[in-house]
DNA sequence: CGCGCTTTTGACCAAAATCAAGCACTGTGG
DNA sequence: CCACAGTGCTTGATTTTGGTCAAAAGCGCG
Protein backbone atom coordinates (compact mmCIF):
# COMPACT_ATOMS: atom_id res chain seq x y z
CA UNK A 1 0.00 0.00 0.00
CA UNK A 2 1.90 3.21 -0.78
CA UNK A 3 -0.38 6.50 -1.84
CA UNK A 4 -2.29 8.49 0.20
CA UNK A 5 -4.41 10.82 -0.68
CA UNK A 6 -6.47 13.11 1.75
CA UNK A 7 -9.94 15.45 0.94
CA UNK A 8 -12.20 18.13 2.22
CA UNK A 9 -15.71 17.30 2.71
CA UNK A 10 -18.38 17.45 0.15
CA UNK A 11 -15.27 17.16 -2.83
CA UNK A 12 -15.52 14.37 -5.51
CA UNK A 13 -12.86 11.80 -5.32
CA UNK A 14 -13.64 9.79 -8.52
CA UNK A 15 -15.69 10.46 -11.33
CA UNK A 16 -17.97 7.79 -12.98
CA UNK A 17 -17.45 7.56 -16.33
CA UNK A 18 -13.76 7.98 -16.33
CA UNK A 19 -11.11 5.16 -16.34
CA UNK A 20 -9.16 4.47 -13.19
CA UNK A 21 -6.11 1.86 -12.18
CA UNK A 22 -6.55 2.91 -8.72
CA UNK A 23 -8.41 0.97 -6.44
CA UNK A 24 -8.74 2.37 -2.50
CA UNK A 25 -8.88 1.82 1.27
CA UNK A 26 -10.75 4.42 3.61
CA UNK A 27 -8.42 5.48 6.36
CA UNK A 28 -10.27 7.84 8.28
CA UNK A 29 -13.34 10.11 7.54
CA UNK A 30 -16.71 8.90 5.50
CA UNK A 31 -17.57 9.04 1.81
CA UNK A 32 -20.02 7.78 -0.34
CA UNK A 33 -20.42 5.97 -3.50
CA UNK A 34 -23.21 7.35 -6.43
CA UNK A 35 -24.66 7.31 -9.60
CA UNK A 36 -26.61 9.80 -11.48
CA UNK A 37 -29.30 9.32 -13.73
CA UNK A 38 -29.43 11.86 -16.68
CA UNK A 39 -31.93 14.06 -15.22
CA UNK A 40 -30.20 14.64 -11.87
CA UNK A 41 -31.86 11.75 -9.69
CA UNK A 42 -29.12 10.75 -7.73
CA UNK A 43 -28.74 7.24 -6.21
CA UNK A 44 -26.30 6.66 -3.32
CA UNK A 45 -25.17 2.75 -3.40
CA UNK A 46 -23.57 2.68 -0.20
CA UNK A 47 -21.42 4.60 2.20
CA UNK A 48 -17.96 3.92 3.09
CA UNK A 49 -16.40 4.16 6.52
CA UNK A 50 -13.21 3.74 7.64
CA UNK A 51 -11.41 0.23 6.66
CA UNK A 52 -14.05 -0.15 3.71
CA UNK A 53 -12.79 -1.13 0.65
CA UNK A 54 -13.79 0.38 -2.56
CA UNK A 55 -13.51 -2.37 -4.83
CA UNK A 56 -13.73 -0.71 -8.34
CA UNK A 57 -11.24 -0.40 -10.79
CA UNK A 58 -11.62 0.50 -14.60
CA UNK A 59 -9.08 -2.77 -15.34
CA UNK A 60 -11.88 -5.20 -14.37
CA UNK A 61 -15.30 -2.77 -15.86
CA UNK A 62 -13.74 -0.42 -18.38
CA UNK A 63 -14.54 2.89 -17.13
CA UNK A 64 -15.71 3.65 -13.47
CA UNK A 65 -18.94 2.57 -13.01
CA UNK A 66 -20.11 4.97 -10.11
CA UNK A 67 -18.99 8.48 -8.94
CA UNK A 68 -17.34 8.54 -4.97
CA UNK A 69 -17.71 11.97 -2.69
CA UNK A 70 -16.39 12.68 0.47
CA UNK A 71 -18.66 13.78 3.44
CA UNK A 72 -15.85 14.38 5.99
CA UNK A 73 -12.19 14.97 5.87
CA UNK A 74 -11.41 11.86 4.17
CA UNK A 75 -8.26 9.69 3.81
CA UNK A 76 -7.62 7.14 1.22
CA UNK A 77 -5.06 4.79 1.02
CA UNK A 78 -4.67 3.95 -2.88
CA UNK A 79 -2.91 0.93 -4.66
CA UNK A 80 -2.88 -0.04 -8.14
CA UNK A 81 -5.14 -2.31 -9.35
CA UNK A 82 -2.36 -5.12 -10.67
CA UNK A 83 -1.35 -5.09 -6.52
CA UNK A 84 -5.24 -6.93 -6.54
CA UNK A 85 -4.72 -10.14 -8.28
CA UNK A 86 -0.79 -10.30 -7.04
CA UNK A 87 -1.77 -10.47 -3.50
CA UNK A 88 -4.93 -13.06 -4.45
CA UNK A 89 -2.13 -16.01 -5.64
CA UNK A 90 0.48 -14.87 -3.18
CA UNK A 91 -0.84 -17.01 -0.39
CA UNK A 92 -4.30 -19.31 0.43
CA UNK A 93 -4.86 -17.26 2.93
CA UNK A 94 -5.02 -13.62 1.48
CA UNK A 95 -6.93 -14.99 -1.65
CA UNK A 96 -9.54 -16.53 1.35
CA UNK A 97 -9.59 -12.92 3.01
CA UNK A 98 -10.00 -11.01 -0.56
CA UNK A 99 -13.26 -13.53 -1.67
CA UNK A 100 -14.17 -13.34 1.53
CA UNK A 101 -14.58 -9.35 0.85
CA UNK A 102 -15.69 -9.84 -2.00
CA UNK A 103 -18.56 -12.22 -1.27
CA UNK A 104 -19.47 -9.67 2.03
CA UNK A 105 -20.12 -6.78 -0.63
CA UNK A 106 -22.40 -8.85 -2.79
CA UNK A 107 -24.32 -10.25 0.40
CA UNK A 108 -24.54 -6.20 1.78
CA UNK A 109 -25.71 -5.27 -1.91
CA UNK A 110 -28.13 -7.64 -2.14
CA UNK A 111 -29.11 -6.57 1.64
CA UNK A 112 -29.72 -3.26 0.14
CA UNK A 113 -32.03 -4.85 -2.98
CA UNK A 114 -34.19 -6.56 -0.49
CA UNK A 115 -34.61 -3.06 1.78
CA UNK A 116 -35.42 -0.75 -1.81
CA UNK A 117 -37.64 -3.67 -3.17
CA UNK A 118 -39.41 -4.89 -0.63
CA UNK A 119 -39.58 -2.63 2.71
CA UNK A 120 -42.14 0.29 3.88
CA UNK A 121 -40.19 3.72 4.37
CA UNK A 122 -40.03 3.34 8.12
CA UNK A 123 -38.66 -0.15 8.40
CA UNK A 124 -36.01 0.81 5.56
CA UNK A 125 -34.83 3.74 7.49
CA UNK A 126 -34.93 1.56 10.99
CA UNK A 127 -33.00 -1.02 9.51
CA UNK A 128 -30.41 1.47 7.60
CA UNK A 129 -29.81 2.98 11.44
CA UNK A 130 -29.55 -0.52 12.73
CA UNK A 131 -26.91 -1.37 10.37
CA UNK A 132 -24.39 1.83 10.07
CA UNK A 133 -24.82 1.75 13.90
CA UNK A 134 -23.57 -1.80 13.87
CA UNK A 135 -20.55 -1.05 11.32
CA UNK A 136 -19.81 1.98 13.50
CA UNK A 137 -19.54 -0.25 17.03
CA UNK A 138 -17.54 -3.01 15.17
CA UNK A 139 -15.16 -0.68 14.14
CA UNK A 140 -14.78 1.17 17.44
CA UNK A 141 -16.39 4.45 16.81
CA UNK A 142 -18.75 5.78 19.18
CA UNK A 143 -19.48 5.65 23.14
CA UNK A 144 -22.05 3.33 23.83
CA UNK A 145 -25.59 3.69 21.95
CA UNK A 146 -23.99 7.12 20.36
CA UNK A 147 -22.21 7.64 17.17
CA UNK A 148 -20.80 10.16 15.29
CA UNK A 149 -23.41 10.33 11.93
CA UNK A 150 -21.89 13.37 9.00
CA UNK A 151 -24.63 12.41 7.15
CA UNK A 152 -27.94 14.79 5.81
CA UNK A 153 -31.15 13.73 5.65
CA UNK A 154 -30.55 14.23 2.06
CA UNK A 155 -28.27 11.23 1.74
CA UNK A 156 -30.35 8.51 3.81
CA UNK A 157 -33.04 9.46 0.98
CA UNK A 158 -30.72 9.20 -1.80
CA UNK A 159 -29.61 5.86 -0.17
CA UNK A 160 -33.16 4.75 0.89
CA UNK A 161 -35.39 5.38 -2.49
CA UNK A 162 -36.88 8.28 -0.38
CA UNK A 163 -37.01 11.90 -0.74
CA UNK A 164 -35.36 14.45 1.81
CA UNK A 165 -38.91 15.23 2.90
CA UNK A 166 -40.68 11.46 3.82
CA UNK A 167 -37.02 10.78 5.64
CA UNK A 168 -37.79 13.36 7.85
CA UNK A 169 -41.39 11.95 8.63
CA UNK A 170 -39.87 8.80 9.51
CA UNK A 171 -37.43 10.16 11.53
CA UNK A 172 -39.58 12.06 13.82
CA UNK A 173 -42.01 9.27 14.11
CA UNK A 174 -38.83 6.74 15.34
CA UNK A 175 -38.25 10.33 17.77
CA UNK A 176 -41.70 10.61 18.89
CA UNK A 177 -41.74 7.38 20.17
CA UNK A 178 -38.45 8.13 21.87
CA UNK A 179 -36.50 5.41 20.17
CA UNK A 180 -33.83 7.12 18.47
CA UNK A 181 -32.66 10.92 18.16
CA UNK A 182 -30.75 12.37 15.85
CA UNK A 183 -28.60 15.70 15.61
CA UNK A 184 -26.54 16.86 12.98
CA UNK A 185 -23.06 15.21 14.51
CA UNK A 186 -24.66 12.62 16.30
CA UNK A 187 -27.02 9.89 16.40
CA UNK A 188 -28.09 7.89 19.57
CA UNK A 189 -30.09 4.94 20.10
CA UNK A 190 -32.41 5.12 23.16
CA UNK A 191 -34.39 1.42 22.47
CA UNK A 192 -32.54 -0.68 20.78
CA UNK A 193 -34.98 -3.46 20.75
CA UNK A 194 -37.99 -1.33 19.33
CA UNK A 195 -36.09 0.10 16.69
CA UNK A 196 -35.41 -3.65 15.81
CA UNK A 197 -39.20 -4.54 15.68
CA UNK A 198 -39.67 -1.01 13.82
CA UNK A 199 -37.08 -2.36 11.19
CA UNK A 200 -38.86 -5.64 11.18
CA UNK A 201 -42.49 -5.58 10.73
CA UNK A 202 -43.69 -1.76 10.99
CA UNK B 1 -15.52 -28.93 -11.37
CA UNK B 2 -17.06 -32.25 -10.60
CA UNK B 3 -21.03 -33.32 -9.33
CA UNK B 4 -23.50 -32.34 -11.86
CA UNK B 5 -26.97 -32.10 -10.24
CA UNK B 6 -30.31 -31.62 -12.13
CA UNK B 7 -33.61 -30.49 -10.41
CA UNK B 8 -37.17 -29.93 -12.48
CA UNK B 9 -38.93 -26.49 -12.13
CA UNK B 10 -39.81 -24.83 -9.39
CA UNK B 11 -37.69 -27.08 -7.05
CA UNK B 12 -35.86 -25.19 -4.01
CA UNK B 13 -32.32 -25.77 -4.47
CA UNK B 14 -30.52 -23.99 -1.96
CA UNK B 15 -32.32 -22.73 1.27
CA UNK B 16 -31.43 -19.81 3.39
CA UNK B 17 -30.12 -20.57 6.48
CA UNK B 18 -28.70 -23.49 5.86
CA UNK B 19 -25.16 -24.29 5.82
CA UNK B 20 -23.45 -24.91 2.03
CA UNK B 21 -20.08 -25.46 1.32
CA UNK B 22 -20.42 -25.58 -2.78
CA UNK B 23 -20.43 -23.01 -4.83
CA UNK B 24 -22.60 -23.36 -8.11
CA UNK B 25 -22.11 -22.47 -11.93
CA UNK B 26 -25.62 -22.78 -13.94
CA UNK B 27 -25.20 -25.28 -17.01
CA UNK B 28 -28.33 -25.20 -18.13
CA UNK B 29 -32.12 -23.39 -17.42
CA UNK B 30 -33.46 -20.86 -15.61
CA UNK B 31 -33.21 -20.66 -11.54
CA UNK B 32 -33.35 -17.38 -9.53
CA UNK B 33 -31.67 -16.34 -5.97
CA UNK B 34 -34.39 -14.34 -3.36
CA UNK B 35 -35.04 -13.47 -0.07
CA UNK B 36 -38.35 -13.83 2.13
CA UNK B 37 -39.02 -11.47 5.15
CA UNK B 38 -40.82 -12.59 7.85
CA UNK B 39 -44.16 -12.04 6.88
CA UNK B 40 -43.64 -13.68 3.73
CA UNK B 41 -42.77 -10.61 1.74
CA UNK B 42 -40.51 -12.24 -1.52
CA UNK B 43 -37.51 -10.29 -3.22
CA UNK B 44 -35.75 -11.91 -5.98
CA UNK B 45 -32.12 -10.83 -5.82
CA UNK B 46 -31.14 -11.93 -9.26
CA UNK B 47 -32.25 -14.15 -12.11
CA UNK B 48 -29.59 -17.49 -13.13
CA UNK B 49 -29.01 -17.95 -16.53
CA UNK B 50 -26.83 -20.93 -18.02
CA UNK B 51 -23.05 -19.69 -17.39
CA UNK B 52 -23.89 -17.64 -14.48
CA UNK B 53 -22.12 -18.43 -10.77
CA UNK B 54 -24.09 -18.50 -7.80
CA UNK B 55 -21.76 -16.95 -6.09
CA UNK B 56 -21.95 -17.66 -2.21
CA UNK B 57 -20.95 -20.52 0.51
CA UNK B 58 -21.60 -20.35 3.93
CA UNK B 59 -17.41 -21.11 4.08
CA UNK B 60 -17.27 -17.46 4.06
CA UNK B 61 -20.82 -16.09 5.72
CA UNK B 62 -21.78 -19.12 8.36
CA UNK B 63 -24.81 -19.86 6.29
CA UNK B 64 -26.66 -19.40 3.24
CA UNK B 65 -27.91 -15.69 3.16
CA UNK B 66 -30.50 -16.83 0.42
CA UNK B 67 -32.70 -19.68 -1.32
CA UNK B 68 -32.63 -20.56 -4.99
CA UNK B 69 -34.77 -21.95 -7.20
CA UNK B 70 -35.12 -23.78 -10.17
CA UNK B 71 -37.91 -21.57 -13.26
CA UNK B 72 -37.07 -24.92 -15.44
CA UNK B 73 -35.43 -27.80 -15.94
CA UNK B 74 -32.20 -27.17 -14.25
CA UNK B 75 -28.63 -28.37 -14.65
CA UNK B 76 -26.13 -26.98 -11.87
CA UNK B 77 -22.63 -27.94 -11.83
CA UNK B 78 -21.05 -28.24 -8.42
CA UNK B 79 -17.95 -27.35 -6.96
CA UNK B 80 -16.25 -27.60 -3.39
CA UNK B 81 -15.70 -23.71 -2.15
CA UNK B 82 -12.30 -24.92 -1.26
CA UNK B 83 -11.37 -24.97 -4.80
CA UNK B 84 -12.04 -21.58 -5.58
CA UNK B 85 -9.73 -20.00 -3.88
CA UNK B 86 -7.35 -23.34 -4.95
CA UNK B 87 -7.98 -21.77 -8.29
CA UNK B 88 -7.41 -18.11 -6.98
CA UNK B 89 -3.97 -18.79 -6.58
CA UNK B 90 -3.01 -20.92 -9.23
CA UNK B 91 -2.14 -18.16 -11.49
CA UNK B 92 -2.44 -14.34 -12.06
CA UNK B 93 -4.94 -15.34 -15.25
CA UNK B 94 -7.19 -17.21 -13.03
CA UNK B 95 -6.99 -14.87 -10.15
CA UNK B 96 -7.96 -11.99 -12.61
CA UNK B 97 -10.93 -13.63 -13.99
CA UNK B 98 -12.37 -14.46 -10.96
CA UNK B 99 -11.83 -10.91 -9.44
CA UNK B 100 -13.28 -9.80 -12.68
CA UNK B 101 -16.41 -11.81 -12.17
CA UNK B 102 -16.57 -10.77 -8.52
CA UNK B 103 -16.22 -7.21 -9.35
CA UNK B 104 -18.78 -7.65 -12.41
CA UNK B 105 -21.50 -9.17 -9.98
CA UNK B 106 -20.88 -6.19 -7.90
CA UNK B 107 -21.92 -4.02 -10.56
CA UNK B 108 -25.08 -5.54 -11.84
CA UNK B 109 -25.82 -5.54 -7.85
CA UNK B 110 -24.87 -1.66 -7.94
CA UNK B 111 -27.39 -1.04 -11.04
CA UNK B 112 -30.19 -2.99 -9.45
CA UNK B 113 -30.04 -0.84 -6.14
CA UNK B 114 -30.03 1.94 -8.50
CA UNK B 115 -33.50 0.87 -10.30
CA UNK B 116 -34.77 -0.16 -7.12
CA UNK B 117 -34.07 3.15 -5.54
CA UNK B 118 -34.61 5.35 -8.36
CA UNK B 119 -36.60 4.44 -11.53
CA UNK B 120 -40.37 4.48 -11.73
CA UNK B 121 -42.53 1.69 -12.79
CA UNK B 122 -42.22 2.07 -16.36
CA UNK B 123 -38.90 2.40 -16.17
CA UNK B 124 -37.69 -0.39 -13.91
CA UNK B 125 -39.79 -2.96 -16.24
CA UNK B 126 -38.01 -1.33 -19.88
CA UNK B 127 -34.64 -1.73 -18.43
CA UNK B 128 -35.08 -4.87 -17.10
CA UNK B 129 -36.35 -6.30 -20.38
CA UNK B 130 -33.31 -4.57 -22.22
CA UNK B 131 -30.94 -6.07 -19.50
CA UNK B 132 -32.10 -9.60 -19.50
CA UNK B 133 -32.25 -9.48 -23.20
CA UNK B 134 -28.82 -8.45 -24.17
CA UNK B 135 -27.68 -11.46 -21.46
CA UNK B 136 -29.65 -13.67 -23.65
CA UNK B 137 -28.06 -12.14 -26.78
CA UNK B 138 -24.54 -12.79 -25.34
CA UNK B 139 -25.24 -16.09 -24.57
CA UNK B 140 -26.90 -17.31 -27.69
CA UNK B 141 -30.04 -17.98 -27.10
CA UNK B 142 -33.22 -16.68 -28.78
CA UNK B 143 -33.74 -15.26 -32.36
CA UNK B 144 -33.29 -11.76 -34.05
CA UNK B 145 -35.40 -9.89 -31.33
CA UNK B 146 -37.26 -12.87 -30.06
CA UNK B 147 -35.81 -14.64 -26.97
CA UNK B 148 -37.06 -17.73 -24.33
CA UNK B 149 -38.75 -16.06 -21.44
CA UNK B 150 -40.13 -18.77 -18.79
CA UNK B 151 -40.75 -15.81 -16.33
CA UNK B 152 -44.21 -15.28 -14.71
CA UNK B 153 -45.30 -11.43 -14.13
CA UNK B 154 -45.21 -12.73 -10.28
CA UNK B 155 -41.29 -12.92 -10.83
CA UNK B 156 -40.86 -9.69 -12.41
CA UNK B 157 -42.91 -7.76 -9.92
CA UNK B 158 -40.83 -9.32 -6.66
CA UNK B 159 -37.25 -9.05 -8.91
CA UNK B 160 -38.69 -5.38 -8.99
CA UNK B 161 -40.45 -4.09 -5.85
CA UNK B 162 -43.99 -3.94 -7.61
CA UNK B 163 -46.89 -6.10 -7.97
CA UNK B 164 -47.86 -8.61 -10.03
CA UNK B 165 -50.82 -6.43 -11.07
CA UNK B 166 -48.76 -3.39 -12.24
CA UNK B 167 -46.58 -5.04 -13.75
CA UNK B 168 -49.34 -6.34 -16.11
CA UNK B 169 -50.18 -3.03 -16.67
CA UNK B 170 -46.78 -1.63 -17.47
CA UNK B 171 -46.11 -4.43 -19.87
CA UNK B 172 -49.56 -3.63 -21.57
CA UNK B 173 -48.58 -0.14 -22.15
CA UNK B 174 -45.55 -1.67 -23.72
CA UNK B 175 -47.48 -3.95 -25.56
CA UNK B 176 -50.42 -1.20 -26.64
CA UNK B 177 -47.36 1.12 -28.30
CA UNK B 178 -45.90 -1.94 -30.27
CA UNK B 179 -42.94 -1.91 -28.48
CA UNK B 180 -42.95 -5.18 -27.05
CA UNK B 181 -44.45 -8.59 -26.88
CA UNK B 182 -44.94 -11.24 -23.63
CA UNK B 183 -46.51 -14.23 -24.39
CA UNK B 184 -45.76 -17.21 -21.23
CA UNK B 185 -42.24 -18.91 -23.53
CA UNK B 186 -41.48 -16.10 -25.54
CA UNK B 187 -40.25 -12.04 -25.00
CA UNK B 188 -40.09 -10.07 -28.48
CA UNK B 189 -38.78 -6.59 -28.65
CA UNK B 190 -40.37 -4.76 -31.65
CA UNK B 191 -38.85 -1.70 -31.39
CA UNK B 192 -35.54 -1.57 -29.31
CA UNK B 193 -35.12 2.00 -29.30
CA UNK B 194 -38.42 3.35 -27.86
CA UNK B 195 -37.63 0.64 -25.09
CA UNK B 196 -34.10 2.26 -24.56
CA UNK B 197 -36.09 5.82 -24.57
CA UNK B 198 -38.65 4.33 -22.12
CA UNK B 199 -36.38 2.60 -19.80
CA UNK B 200 -34.41 6.23 -19.65
CA UNK B 201 -36.86 8.77 -18.98
CA UNK B 202 -40.09 8.02 -19.07
C1' DC C 1 -64.93 -30.02 -21.38
C1' DG C 2 -63.61 -28.13 -17.31
C1' DC C 3 -60.21 -27.05 -13.59
C1' DG C 4 -55.61 -24.63 -12.26
C1' DC C 5 -53.14 -20.84 -12.86
C1' DT C 6 -51.92 -16.58 -14.67
C1' DT C 7 -53.10 -12.29 -16.74
C1' DT C 8 -56.05 -8.51 -17.48
C1' DT C 9 -59.14 -4.86 -16.14
C1' DG C 10 -61.73 -1.85 -13.08
C1' DA C 11 -62.75 0.62 -8.81
C1' DC C 12 -60.86 2.22 -4.90
C1' DC C 13 -57.07 3.06 -1.40
C1' DA C 14 -52.56 4.07 0.74
C1' DA C 15 -47.81 5.31 0.77
C1' DA C 16 -44.76 8.36 -0.60
C1' DA C 17 -43.79 12.51 -3.63
C1' DT C 18 -44.37 17.27 -4.53
C1' DC C 19 -45.03 21.98 -3.49
C1' DA C 20 -44.63 25.50 -0.36
C1' DA C 21 -44.03 28.02 3.78
C1' DG C 22 -41.84 28.69 8.05
C1' DC C 23 -38.26 27.39 11.49
C1' DA C 24 -33.62 26.51 13.50
C1' DC C 25 -29.02 26.20 13.44
C1' DT C 26 -24.31 27.99 12.14
C1' DG C 27 -21.01 30.64 10.60
C1' DT C 28 -19.82 35.49 8.97
C1' DG C 29 -19.28 40.30 8.81
C1' DG C 30 -20.50 44.66 10.70
C1' DC D 1 -22.29 40.69 20.29
C1' DC D 2 -25.86 40.85 17.16
C1' DA D 3 -28.12 40.71 12.57
C1' DC D 4 -28.70 37.97 8.67
C1' DA D 5 -27.79 34.78 4.98
C1' DG D 6 -27.45 30.18 3.84
C1' DT D 7 -28.42 25.61 4.51
C1' DG D 8 -31.00 21.97 6.25
C1' DC D 9 -35.03 20.48 8.78
C1' DT D 10 -39.98 20.39 9.83
C1' DT D 11 -44.76 20.61 8.85
C1' DG D 12 -49.07 21.12 6.19
C1' DA D 13 -51.86 20.66 1.95
C1' DT D 14 -52.32 18.31 -2.16
C1' DT D 15 -51.09 15.10 -5.95
C1' DT D 16 -49.13 11.04 -7.88
C1' DT D 17 -47.68 6.48 -8.16
C1' DG D 18 -48.28 2.23 -7.27
C1' DG D 19 -50.95 -1.14 -4.18
C1' DT D 20 -55.19 -3.71 -2.89
C1' DC D 21 -59.29 -6.11 -3.72
C1' DA D 22 -62.18 -8.35 -6.76
C1' DA D 23 -64.15 -10.14 -10.79
C1' DA D 24 -63.68 -11.86 -15.38
C1' DA D 25 -61.14 -13.61 -19.27
C1' DG D 26 -57.17 -16.69 -21.37
C1' DC D 27 -54.58 -20.60 -21.49
C1' DG D 28 -52.70 -24.95 -21.02
C1' DC D 29 -53.48 -29.56 -19.79
C1' DG D 30 -55.46 -33.60 -18.17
Amino acid sequence: RREVATFPPRRIVLRQGEPSSKMFTVKSGWAFRFTLLPDGRRMILSFLLPSDFVGVSSTYLGVMPYSVQSLTDLTLCGFDAGELTGELYKSRVSAERLAGRFIRLAAEADQRVLSLGRRTAGERVASFILRITNKLKQRGFGHGDSFPFPLRQEHMADALGLTAVHVSRTISILRGKGIVSVDRHTITIHDRNRLIEFAGRN
